[in-house]
DNA sequence: ATTCATATACTACCATGGCAGTATGTCAAC
DNA sequence: GTTGACATACTGCCATGGTAGTATATGAAT
């Protein structure tokens, strides 16, 4: 488990000082600081607005950000605790690499807990649930047809997440949420292909139709080739751009 | 928690009280003192030392501990993440309740992780993780028989982890040891019993019997019927002390 | 050119003080 | 007895300074 050395950070000039101009958006202090500079850094990450080995420095981050260092180091932690940054005592905090290893497993959690998930709603859920699951695969068409991208990764998030909302499981769907980080990430590393989407989309009906009809090993099924889906463009994706993907 | 420091912390034994105080032993302050408090404080929640809605005082903490507030807080907000204390600003933070539906999805993760993990070792494994899991298990046996109790839950957790490993997922071994926590807690209401701890031996053999053999739905259904023991366990547990136990 | 000692500029980690927000006790008014 | 205002004693959250440890640059010696 020993992560490699940080090589250098090759000197892209980050001596452009900070006037407040990349400020994005302020920080409100009137909320839990620690938490939004957590939000903010794991956007950033995930989205590749910020590339594995780059470096974070506690001091630097609180000039960018306006804010002292502690809640930033605490941000630093939460992240390091997730596997976006490794934090090496003394030398610095650096935004882990993508190790395909590493999504590999996140798709195993993932996967290991969303069937699980999906077998139990098939084995009984509310009619609320299935209107509004309903509900949002309909919007999820139309974003699809609108080819409003981000809406549409919104929608899968919510569409995942009423799974387990639904079956009581609020603790799984932050192990879910937290494991899937490594696999977004990877997402972001190519435009989005509206075929794919729609593929997807399908996959998600069939989860549906598979849970109405109270056919459990069909809704796992059905959930298990939707993951290994997910994790197959990945991989897909990390061999056009090695040069951004460990192993 | 990559690139941390390996922080080991000699385990329960001598505990040499100094005067006036529940020192139990000094902080290594050479050692990252942040971990060492936050392994010290889990230790105390789960062993049930400290018990439901005890309030936990930063300062009080660090006065203590005679360490500062600054690595007493990075421990709570770390014991917070995993559910065992509940933090409320500006007004404490206390031990969190033992929550049966906590202990419940607990279960559920962990089984829905270990029986993919069981499943995925029954489909191959190398030989030297077989020998040494008989190893384990002739260990457990001898624990057994001289009613060593804390020994016996030290092999069962190092069974579980074994399995993980080898499998090649550590990561996967993190979610699970840090859902266990909750179920951990439980084992603590009441003294071990000598017969369930040979109940738990069988089906830690029925299990490696089912990989040997290479039967995945074998090994999967010993691994769920063995989780699902310790869950009943747990239950019947916290039917006898109600007065620690919510919902 | 290579090696090794040392100065320097970082880093994360920890200690400590100040702050806003919350609970509680006290006491006057009804 | 009940209510409400206010002082007081906490709490966790944040800001900031100091320290040990690490990487790099510098320069003398080989």
């Amino acid at each position: 488990m020993a992560g490699r050395r940080p090589n250098q950070i090759s000197g892209a000039g980050s001596t452009e000082t900070t006037a407040g101009s990349t400020q994005m958006q302020a920080i409100n202090p009137r909320q839990p600081i620690a938490g939004q500079v957590y939000e903010r850094l794991r956007r950033a990450i995930t989205t590749l607005s910020m590339l594995p080995s780059e470096a974070l420095s506690e001091k630097e981050l609180s000039l960018q950000l306006g804010v002292s260092r502690t809640p930033v180091r605490e941000a630093l932690i939460r992240l390091a605790d997730e596997g976006l940054i490794d934090i090496f005592p003394q030398r610095g905090s650096f935004v882990a690499p993508i190790r395909l290893r590493d999504v590999e497993e996140a798709q195993f959690i993932r996967e290991s807990l969303e069937v699980a998930v999906a077998r139990r709603l098939a084995g009984g859920c509310s009619r609320r649930f299935l209107t509004e699951i309903k509900s949002n695969l309909y919007d999820q068409e139309k974003a699809v047809n609108a080819e409003a991208f981000d809406l549409f990764l919104e929608l899968d998030e919510a569409f995942h997440k009423s799974f387990c909302e639904e079956a009581g499981l609020s603790k799984s769907w932050r192990v879910i949420q937290s494991v899937k980080l490594q696999m977004d990430r990877v997402r972001y590393l190519s435009l989005p292909d509206l075929g794919h989407l729609r593929v997807l989309l399908n996959q998600h009906r069939a989860i549906v139709d598979a849970v109405e009809a109270g056919d459990l090993e069909q809704a796992a099924h059905s959930m298990a080739a939707h993951l290994r889906e997910v994790l197959r463009t990945a991989k897909t994706l990390s061999e056009q751009r090695r040069d951004l993907v460990e192993n």
